[in-house]
DNA sequence: TAAAGAAAGTTTTTT
DNA sequence: ACTTTCTTTA
């Protein structure tokens, strides 16, 4: 231990050793904050002597989850354990601690509960949209389900919101009848979604005081990364689960904080030491990832930010190169130039990692077609995940059913597929049996089966047929379902854990006819987390129910038949996912339950390979992660700044967190990169260049655009700076005639044309070199093209609209009479509308 | 009922 | 441009 502490600053030992009481870590980027959290739990055990059992560390993303592991593992090489530390993700606690104990809730949920990820969630929404008799085109069930959302995560249950929701928002009181509908049939199915793992696991914390004290007394240590990042819920656990020993130690950046829209309060990291009083503090201000430069630029960029308290990051690293910077013509060439400099740099230094981070995963595509036409293997994380794919969850939903048939989204989702003859007709009809009689569909199926009462035998054989690949797949998996009318579940059977495989008999699942009925056998509510992890009784192997869960359901089979490539691609997949569950063989009902809340859980593809020479990624999701080489691309404005928070400063504020986050990925090689044009929802839009390049110290860039580029223009003009809070008066002043990306597109065919010896063709107008730079987002000039009467309506600009007052103009798309603007009001939002039509003037 | 063709919505970031 | 959902047709 001696000799590992030595390996750290004085600072990061500060935060190593102090393991008592509560301690806020303020950690810069690069500082070393894994490395601390993960010193820190090695300490506790090999030094204080603290049982691995006794250690929680929690993160947001099963990625860091993993790399944390990894980092205590490898500090505790050599040591034996009984068992490691509980290293997870915020969700997975909460799954874990809902398993064991949500029958304490008294709300009628069964441990056998299903997680409803965003997409199944997604599914009820719109059924409770259509149900309830609500127009879909006004009330998207995606702006619904983030209505509803955000309401779980303020903590206002469906009451709460309706109180909110008066007369006068006609919207809102059908957002809160539809929040009512989906949470009754979240219950009905015995299912939460992702918030509500977080609410109800607080609740159950709250309410129930033997379940608090147990995990109190179990985690006596607690770490949290990524503080500045929580939310209200995970703050509420984390106080909960720290009542009684108060041994928390948070780890935060307030520049880091980039999660504000999914909820994220900053106060948590700015008040903690109001909410644990005696809490120390400690600063890693002392950077070992990055050159001098990179940081210099990162600095420079988030400086711009008025809401932050400011911190002096410092590193003894070299300068290192200068930031290399490229105009693009075009979203292709951008790629092909970070696909070409990567190979240069890999033939300098064959092993070095690269990273592309981009905005939007919608920019991926791009890139990966760059990558491997440039023979580059590459890793693309984010994005749809493995178990987002259309085959996987098809066969997940077979395995949920096996253990929770009144699971009805699962259910709709398989019955028909492969199609079996079952149709929207047949759908139909079952779906307005089941509601007449109260009734779950799976409930509905089996009475139906019995008393068609008009269906025809055809359908009848195939719900049949259907309802017996369900209870095979059932018994395999070591929870054999009652037959017949007999219908258990959270709703009729007895609450606590009739789905439990049957105790005491080894042979019970392979004899699927023995096991027609559930035994009866002791359950102990009170079972310790030990118990419920080795909960081995069933025989079978996870990868067999999941085999069986393609063959049988005759999944196989209609891949097979199809012979596209698609098809092909798609059974690789499945047997991929044979594959995943080999991993969870350890058995039985609670491995086939854990594999299942993992496929939910995971979304992000966990087997990420850090020896991979390219990785393709979303800033978002850069978060924690370094490079050697990274490139920040489409660096363009509305893009990053992402037009949605062009209306709201804080908004920009998180926006430029997330440049600085991206910047602070890269050790050695930074380049940032922007196109001209960029094509949008398949239309081809000129793209300005990101506020945030200009906001980077230019002489710290190199370009490396050939012919002129907006860089070239900014540097042939004095840097103006503008004061933070008044933007646009001083913007007002260059009227001059300014860059844009049109002129540079104009200046692109003038040099190509030189270059191919080709002057015919019709260049548009070329600008003066004397042009003095524009900063960007203030209002450019007009074309040339469309001078007089309208032509003031560009991005940037303001208008005045007779109903919504006066709004600033977003983008503009399209020519002559189709041009449509949009702008955003003030207390209306953003419309978008057709100039033509509009009766704009300029404001 | 299922497959093929047409229309509409989509892309901010994630557990 | 691409994917999901609605509509038509065999």
């Amino acid at each position: 231990m001696e000799q590992l502490l030595s390996q750290l600053n004085e600072q990061q030992r500060e935060a190593v050793v102090n393991t008592e009481g509560p301690l806020l870590i303020l950690a810069g980027a690069g500082s070393g904050k894994t490395r601390v959290i993960a010193y820190r739990i090695a300490f506790l055990i090999c030094e204080k002597g603290v049982p691995p059992w006794n250690i929680l560390a929690v993160t947001f993303t099963n990625k860091s989850a993993q790399e944390m592991r990894t980092r205590v593992q490898r500090l505790l090489q050599g040591q034996e354990l009984s068992s490691a530390p509980w290293v997870s993700t915020f969700h997975s606690l909460c799954v874990r601690i809902l398993r064991q104990d949500i029958e304490q809730l008294k709300e009628s949920y069964s441990r056998t509960f299903t997680i409803y990820d965003q997409d199944d969630s997604l599914r009820l929404i719109k059924n409770a949209v259509k149900d309830l008799g609500y127009d879909d085109k006004h009330l998207g069930a995606r702006s619904v389900q983030s209505a509803i959302s955000s309401a779980k995560n303020r903590g206002e249950d469906v009451e709460a919101f309706a109180a909110r929701a008066d007369y006068v928002d006609e919207r809102r009181a059908a957002i809160a009848r539809v929040y009512k509908t989906y949470e009754e049939r979240l219950h009905a199915n015995n299912a939460l979604d992702f918030d509500d793992l977080m609410i109800k696991t607080v609740r159950l914390l709250r309410n129930a005081p033997e379940v608090r004290d147990k995990y109190n007394r179990k985690f006596r240590y607690i770490l949290v990364d990524e503080y500045q990042d929580t939310n209200s819920l995970q703050f509420a656990l984390v106080s909960l689960l720290t009542q009684q020993q108060q041994n928390i130690c948070v780890v935060g950046d307030e520049d880091q904080s980039i999660y504000k829209w999914r909820g994220a309060d900053i106060t948590n990291i700015l008040n903690f030491e109001k909410h644990f009083p005696n809490s120390k503090i400690i600063r890693l201000e002392q950077n070992y990832r990055s050159t001098q430069t990179i940081l210099d630029v990162a600095g420079a960029v988030v400086k711009r930010n008025t809401e932050r308290k400011g911190k002096n990051l410092w590193t003894s690293n070299p300068p290192g190169e200068r930031v290399r910077y490229y105009q693009a013509f075009d979203a292709e060439a951008e790629a092909r130039f970070v696909a070409s400099k990567i190979r240069e740099h890999r033939n300098e230094q064959p092993n070095i990692r690269a990273a592309v981070l981009y905005r939007t995963n919608s920019q991926s595509r791009v890139f990966e077609e760059a990558m491997r036409r440039a023979g580059l293997p590459y890793n693309i994380v984010g994005g749809f995940s493995f178990y987002e794919r259309q085959e996987v969850r098809d066969i997940i939903a077979y395995l949920k059913l096996a253990l929770n048939p009144t699971d009805s989204i699962a259910l709709q989702r398989v019955i028909n597929s492969p199609p079996r003859g079952i149709g929207k007709q047949t759908l139909e009809e079952i779906d307005r049996r089941a509601r007449d009689f109260g009734l779950s569909i799976w409930e509905t199926i089996a009475l139906v089966i019995e008393k068609p009462d008009g269906l025809s035998p055809r359908a009848v054989a195939a719900l049949k047929n259907f309802r017996t690949i369900i209870y095979h797949l059932a018994e395999l998996a070591g929870a054999p379902l009652p037959r017949g009318t007999g219908v258990r579940g959270p709703r009729r059977g007895s609450p606590a854990g009739v789905l439990d495989p049957p105790v005491g008999d080894a042979q019970g699942a392979f004899n699927s006819e023995s096991f027609a009925s559930p035994d009866e056998h002791a359950q102990d509510a009170h079972a310790t987390l030990a118990q419920v992890a080795h909960v081995t009784l069933s025989d079978s192997p996870v990868s067999d129910v999941v085999k069986a869960a393609i063959l049988d359901t005759g999944y196989e089979i209609a891949l097979k038949s199809e012979k596209t490539d698609e098809a092909d691609a798609r059974l690789e997949n499945l047997q991929e996912l044979v594959n995943a569950a080999v991993d969870y063989d350890e058995q039985g009902v609670e491995g086939l339950r854990e594999f299942i809340d993992h496929s939910a859980l995971s979304s992000d593809t966990d087997q990420y390979k850090s020896e991979v020479p390219v990785t393709l990624l979303t800033a978002h999701s850069a978060k924690g992660l370094e490079f050697p080489l990274v490139f920040i691309v489409g660096l363009e404005d509305g893009l990053f700044p992402h037009s949605r928070s062009a209306t709201d400063p804080a908004e920009l504020e998180e926006e430029r967190r997330l440049c600085y986050v991206a910047i602070t990925r890269a050790e050695k090689y930074l380049y940032v990169t922007h196109a001209m044009k960029r094509r949008v929802y398949g239309e081809e839009l000129a793209s300005e260049p990101s506020q945030f390049l200009n906001e980077m110290p230019l002489e710290m860039i190199e370009d490396l655009t050939m012919g002129k580029s907006w860089l070239s223009f900014a540097r042939g003009s004095t840097t103006i700076d503008y004061p933070q809070d008044e933007p646009h008066k001083e913007k007002r002043k260059y009227m001059g005639k300014t860059y844009d990306s049109v002129d540079s597109i104009a200046e692109f065919f003038k040099l190509r044309g030189q270059q191919m010896g080709n002057t015919r063709g019709s260049s548009p107008p070329i600008v003066t070199k004397s042009a003095p730079r524009r900063s960007p987002g203030a209002p450019p000039l007009a074309h040339p093209q469309d001078e007089g009467g309208t032509s003031d309506f560009v991005p940037g600009s303001y208008v005045r609209h007779a109903k919504y007052g006066r709004g600033l103009v977003l983008r503009r798309e399209g020519v002559g009479d189709s041009t449509k603007l949009t702008v955003s009001f003030p207390g209306h939002g953003q419309k978008k509308l057709v100039q033509k039509y509009a009766n704009l003037e300029s404001a």
